[in-house]
DNA sequence: CCATTGACGAAGA
DNA sequence: TTCTTCGCCAATG
């Protein structure tokens, strides 16, 4: 698992779009790993849009030990994302789709 | 080299 | 719908 590559395609999301780890990884042919690539994230290098990174589930997986709580919410509400009374994002509305780079159906 | 942990994910209860 | 368990990858002790 190159972390260039995960840090490549988080460069490639648009503003206002997001992608989770397991997406990411599975664009990396290695659809299991996406706790690596939440490793990778970890170290993200500065300049990268990691706001537009999130689980699954479309809520924020972030510690606050190496991000401030919230920020990541605020840099895509700036983008335009909303977000649910729970915390979390339409997945299936904000997520990128491989190839097509269009909005989900 | 083996065990544990972690920005994850899907399935089962 | 929410919580728990198991599996996977990479890193660390």
């Amino acid at each position: 698992m190159a972390f260039e590559q995960v840090y490549e395609v988080v460069g490639r999301i648009p503003r206002g779009r997001v992608m989770s780890y397991g997406q990411i990884a599975a664009m990396l042919d290695r659809p299991l790993s996406a706790r690596a690539v939440g490793w990778a994230m970890q170290q993200c290098p500065q300049g990268l849009p990691w706001h537009r990174v999130v689980n699954a589930s479309g809520g924020i997986s972030t510690h606050e030990m190496t991000d401030p709580p919230g920020l990541q919410r605020l840099l895509l509400e700036e983008e335009g994302v909303e977000f649910s009374a729970g915390g979390k994002l339409s997945m299936s509305r904000y997520r990128l789709v491989p190839k097509s780079r269009s909005r989900k159906k």
